[in-house]
RNA sequence: GCCCGGGUGGCGAAACCGGUAGACGCAGCGGGCUUAAAACCCGCAGCCGAAAGGCGUGCCGGUUCGAAUCCGGCCCCGGGCACCA
């Protein structure tokens, strides 16, 4: 065996065999139980980061362990390859989207393989392939049959000066990132999904998922079911001549219908009719609603502005009192929201209440809360609080839910309103005015209208030829592409040339991996491994991707393409890895980021960062804090270095010992050496074991001497632990640590004897295999050395010997008032008044309970005692 | 602003169900080996204190024989907020 530890020549030759042997293709049959074991796909960005490193590393631990465990495991990966970086890269380089991503898709595929991941390559997904987006299509005009796929308008990001839609990333304090300009709000028709038409089982079904309570709470809030009144405020008399909309008056929604007598006004947003209407004639408000054009469409920009408003002058009613309630412009209120009116009760609404200080409306308390004294000078977090309702004519005295019934009951008679379940979730929009994505199979035909592309003519092929220049979608200005004719009428038509969200492609790749080179969608070996068993990726993905591809499965469920409910049955979302970010405004107002090794850092005494400049010629640059690594914030630490200093299984160990999977981590190598330095420890045990005389086959006869018998319970304890992290807990730097502090034993232990060196040999053999699925190259080929002859991957995980974990005396923790006082060392099998005695008559129990009677006393098996004096 | 997390030595962290705070590792310090360096090996190490001991898990308060862990309030950091993925 050599002697050196070397992971430049031993990870290639390890990986080579495990590629000759097909050792991780799975089959999609077997006796075994089935593990399907997914890792979110990534973006090819062009390298991996650490974050991919760390998601892929715990993913792959647990391949290997559930292998060990008896399952045929199947790990695929695949590339979610449409998306706005391409664009971004190809203007910035000249060179086409689909060569860049191509290209990436190489690299970090080899990437990927040099960190010896147990991936079944043969089930590779490029969502940017005609292969599979042609599914999208397929399954997009299934779902226009349906219903649930269809076409209204949408606000979005406006840049006049390039003529463009911004994505959200792209608009930097309102401003467009390219020009500098003051984006504006504008309204296009664009494709939907009714993923509202399932909200109800969406919401219903996270109970019975064993996903993080976390991300189910954040999904159940993003859905919002709520239980509300909605109602009409019949316009006022003016007001309905002059909106003569067929309607009766302005409809609100609210789950506070409690407080309806507190309205004072209405508030509609800038895009609503009424606002439109009441501008005519009236300039300063017209001028209002351009004013709210302006800026993003952002909810955190909308929610954290200054919250403005304008009288139009129109008025409702409300509904009881028949009072006349003014309407105003508000740039808080949403078009998209409901009705885009709200009913305004600054009594009892924070928002309101804000609103109406700054503007002089009256304000009138509704609801009493245990006879606390209401004041209009400054809000108060109870006014929010449900109570009982006062100031309120008949309805006084009612208790919240009383009174919300009451009101409702009333207003149904009077025609005006009902209860009504709602939800915060809405529909969602999947036009994308881009061109790198998938094209949506639509043709406009003048004659015929909106006209689905035949099936039999899919894909639509998105062409890949083109260069995007930041101004417009250039399918829309690429003839040969958009002109066709109707397959209807055969007429001159033109093609949609909007694409689709690239959260279509990630909502159910994880079903095409099970059936690559399916003639249809799916065929039925998705019925074999869905539903997936673990799903990992970051957290940051805890609402939309796993929303979407949520009810992906269930609308591909309803149409008979696979059996599932539910896609995901166990998630771990791994913690962000964070790095430091700088920036730099340009002199247009847009924003350029810097990566960590182009800036030097100066800090101030406290370790702070005081100042930032760059390397390249000394300028000033912006510190702007920790955030994820990410390509567009310039700030990913890619692993190649590791790699190639270190080896794979060095890089992996690094990862995984560093912290709990769940943990956002901040980037730092400073510790790397240390994994380093116990691969080259855990090789040199081996090596100095098997040079001391080979290998020991099975245990030593007779009573071992008690440092031995003492090295084996640490061992074996270590088995016990090492399973319980990987395969319940999830919690690897733990198991890592059990398995290192069980090295440190087995070195402290001088002793070559026979009987000394079968437990060495038993200690190796079981350390190899417990680290064997964080760092799989090292330990296949110190198995081999082991156990000449056979294959780790042949190796069962191992078995706890429940013999080896009997013990004699165990030793109790002394407390005396709490306090840490002594150790007391009783017999495994003492009972609770043998310890009193035995913890009473210690030497430390005297001198701390100083001549004091005993209170007290607390006894915890196993664990402690405490003497309460 | 709203929703969801997190905060423990110089650093990454451990303590799994309320029971020894700081396992394991990094950096550091002392020693060994070496002509020297690297590598490796042994030892020390939360803070204050000579010691006895005291203090200590973001901050303030509470519950308990006992709180990093439970409860109330506050501060800071991260993730998401529907066109980054």
């Amino acid at each position: 065996m050599q002697a050196q530890y070397q992971p430049k020549t031993l990870e290639p030759a390890v990986q080579k065999e495990w590629a000759d042997t097909k050792a991780f293709v799975a089959p999609d049959a077997s006796a075994k139980p089935k593990y399907y074991n997914v890792g979110m796909l990534p973006y090819p960005s062009g390298k991996l980061h650490m974050g991919h490193v760390r998601n892929y590393s715990i993913n792959d631990a647990l391949a290997h362990f559930l292998r060990m465990k008896g399952f045929n495991v199947l790990q695929p990966m695949g590339w979610d390859a449409f998306g706005l970086p391409a664009e971004n890269a190809a203007m910035a380089n000249g060179v086409p989207p689909a060569k860049w991503t191509w290209e990436n898709i190489a690299y970090m595929k080899r990437q990927l393989q040099s960190l010896g991941f147990a991936i079944d390559w043969t089930r590779e997904v490029a969502t940017c392939s005609p292969d599979y987006y042609r599914w999208n299509q397929w399954f997009f005009l299934r779902m226009r049959e349906k219903g649930i796929a269809y076409r209204k308008t949408g606000t979005v990001n406006w840049d006049p000066v390039d003529q463009t839609v911004l994505a959200n990333e792209q608009v930097i304090d309102g401003k467009g990132w390219r020009t500098g300009a003051t984006v504006e709000k504008r309204e296009i028709p664009m494709w939907y999904l009714r993923i509202t038409q399932y909200a109800d089982e969406l919401v219903d079904a996270l109970d019975g998922l064993a996903w993080p309570e976390q991300v189910k709470q954040m999904q159940r809030n993003w859905i919002g079911r709520s239980y509300g009144v909605e109602f009409t405020l019949p316009y006022a008399e003016e007001t309905a001549r002059r909106m003569n909309d067929g309607n009766k008056g302005l409809k609100v929604y609210t789950t506070r219908a409690d407080t309806i007598m507190g309205i004072t006004f209405a508030a509609v947003a800038a895009e609503h009719p009424l606002a439109a209407e009441a501008a005519k004639g009236n300039p300063a408000l017209a001028a209002f609603i351009e004013e709210c054009r302006k800026g993003g469409v952002m909810e955190a920009d909308l929610a954290t502005m200054e919250k403005k408003g304008m009288p139009t002058g129109l008025f409702v009613l409300h509904p009881f009192t028949r009072k006349p309630v003014e309407v105003w412009v508000g740039n808080y209120v949403l078009m998209g929201y409901g009705e885009g009116a709200v009913m305004a009760v600054p009594g009892h609404d924070e928002r309101d209440f804000a609103f109406a200080k700054k503007y002089g409306l009256a304000i009138t308390q509704v609801i009493d809360v245990d006879g606390q004294p209401y004041s209009t000078d400054a809000w108060q977090e109870w006014y929010e609080a449900p109570g009982v309702c006062v100031n309120s004519g008949k309805f006084d005295g009612m208790a919240q839910p009383a009174a919300i019934n009451a009101v409702a009951a009333d207003l149904g008679v009077m025609g005006l309103g009902e209860k009504r379940k709602q939800f915060r979730l809405r529909d969602w929009g999947i036009s994308r005015q881009r061109y790198w994505g998938t094209p949506i199979p639509m043709i406009l035909c003048p004659a015929c209208g909106d006209v689905p592309v035949p099936d039999d003519q899919l894909p639509v092929v998105l062409p890949e030829d083109l260069v995007p220049d930041g101004s417009g979608s250039p399918l829309a200005k690429s003839p040969a592409f958009y002109q066709c004719q109707c397959p209807q009428c055969g007429g001159d038509a033109r093609r949609e040339t909007d694409t689709m969200d690239t959260f279509v492609d990630s909502s159910w790749y994880f079903f095409r991996y099970t059936c690559p080179g399916a003639k249809a969608m799916v065929d039925a070996r998705a019925d074999y491994w869905m539903p997936m068993d673990q799903y990992i990726g970051g957290i940051e993905h805890a609402i939309l991707h796993l929303l979407y591809a949520r009810f992906w499965t269930k609308a591909m469920r309803d149409m008979g393409l696979v059996k599932v409910d539910e896609p995901f049955r166990n998630l771990l979302t791994q913690g962000m890895v964070l790095n430091h970010i700088f920036s730099r405004r340009t002199d247009k107002g847009g924003i350029a980021y810097f990566a960590p090794e182009e800036v030097e850092v100066k800090a101030d005494t406290e370790g702070k960062i005081a100042s930032v400049a760059l390397r390249a010629d000394g300028s000033p640059v912006d510190y702007g804090g920790i955030g994820t690594m990410s390509k567009s914030k310039r700030n990913g630490v890619d692993p190649q270095d590791l790699i190639d200093r270190y080896g794979a299984d060095t890089a992996r160990l690094y990862v995984m010992f560093a912290s709990p999977p769940t943990d956002t981590i901040l980037w730092s190598d400073t510790s790397v050496e240390g994994s380093f330095r116990f691969l080259k420890r855990l090789w040199k045990l081996v090596h100095d074991h098997l040079e001391a005389g080979g290998p020991v086959a099975g245990r030593a006869p007779g009573e071992a001497a008690k440092e031995l018998k003492d090295l084996r319970f640490k061992l074996h304890r270590t088995i016990d632990k090492v399973g319980d992290d990987y395969g319940r807990r999830l919690q690897f730097n733990t198991a890592i640590a059990a398995v290192m502090e069980l090295l440190n034993a087995l070195t402290d232990v001088k002793d070559a004897s026979p009987a000394a060196r079968a437990v060495a040999q038993e200690v190796l053999e079981n350390a190899v295999l417990l680290l064997s699925p964080v760092v799989p190259h090292v330990t296949t080929v110190l198995w081999a050395e082991l156990r000449p002859g056979t294959r780790l991957l042949d190796q069962p995980w191992p078995e706890v010997d429940k013999a080896a974990l009997v013990q004699d005396t165990v030793e109790l923790v002394l407390q005396v008032n709490g306090k840490l006082r002594g150790h007391v060392a009783v017999p495994a099998t003492a009972s609770k008044e043998e310890i009193e005695k035995a913890a009473l008559a210690s030497e430390a129990a005297v001198k701390f309970m100083e001549g004091k009677p005993a209170k007290k006393v607390v006894v915890v098996p196993g664990r402690l005692v405490n003497i309460v004096v």
